[in-house]
DNA sequence: CTACTTGCAAAGCATTTGCACACAT
DNA sequence: ATGTGTGCAAATGCTTTGCAAGTAG
């Protein structure tokens, strides 16, 4: 069972239809790199002539979230990123690199375990969790060589956003 | 040293002024609860006939997380919360409970050092990092009794924002 | 058939910005 | 005085929505 049937099998149950751009949306969030953008996703529509409305995109990856075939991230203020599910499986976590924006996934079970203690300590019923470790990713620290690292440009992302580079929040 | 007169030394460092408004803000903040959005802020002091403007209030408050004696939290879509930085202190996460908003802190040694060593692993200089636990706390739980708390509405809390209650990403 | 979908443009929201005026130092 | 800061309103950027027309089952 691939994810179209996945999708159709999840939009019947709400008595949804799957519709040409549905299809199509689908199909090439396949070929998507690993973290995109509503925006993204609607260039690449957009530029191979799909006519693909940006409104149809945004209701489109909104019930793939629903349907569980892509997870919503919200590391940059401002924007949710989209990756594919990783159907019931693993979770991961995720390092974002707030120089060159690349973002690395780790899975640490220990980590795992820990914050399900937390929870319970705290009588809290944990659903879902995020974790984001900001920093330079190893390309970067080698370019930053030489460059004050301490520095509140890099230390301490500012709120006031750059609009270039999104600034980090805690 | 308390934090007016931090505030002031960071300002003059940078050759700004301590203003009315700013120091109006930054008693204001003092007395607010634990986490609180740009707009909350606003409200407060317009109720209160302080005479300022929302775009003063984004302008301090930007400047007091630079100024380190606020931090800028982003757990919910669409706009920022605020709490008062714990001074240099112990860095604390968050349980957030998507019933109720309501959110408490957390701090666990152990995962912090293991975090380190994911960093590591992966080349990769952590700067800053946010981990939030997402589920019901204690009381909502209670609350939740009798309800099917694996449905879809609080399980798998939707990308498409109902506006009233926001929805809750990874 | 007929309810669900789409595209379009307009609306929303939190936040930022341009500008003329006001104010700390 | 003079460079900063402020209020106001307009602008942003991403995302959602109302509505008339299109389409899947």
């Amino acid at each position: 069972m691939d994810d179209l049937e996945r999708f159709q099998d999840f939009l019947k149950a709400q008595g949804q239809k799957l519709t040409q751009q549905r299809e199509t949306i689908l199909r090439r969030i396949e070929q998507m790199e690993e973290h995109f953008s509503a925006d993204d996703l609607y260039e690449v529509l957009r530029k191979e002539r799909k006519g693909i409305s940006k409104a149809t995109v945004y209701r489109t990856l909104a019930l793939l979230v629903e349907a569980k075939l892509l997870d919503a991230l919200d590391f940059e203020r401002g924007h949710l990123l989209y990756e594919r599910a990783h159907g019931g499986g693993e979770h991961h976590d995720h390092l974002v690199c707030i120089r060159c924006r690349r973002i690395l996934e780790f899975h640490n079970e220990d980590i795992e375990r820990l914050q399900e203690e937390v929870a319970k300590r705290y009588d809290f019923h944990m659903i879902s969790h995020t974790h984001h470790i900001y920093g330079l990713c190893g390309r970067c620290q080698r370019k930053e060589r030489g460059r004050d690292l301490s520095s509140e440009e890099v230390d301490r992302p500012r709120v006031r956003p750059s609009r270039r580079s999104r600034p980090v929040t805690n």
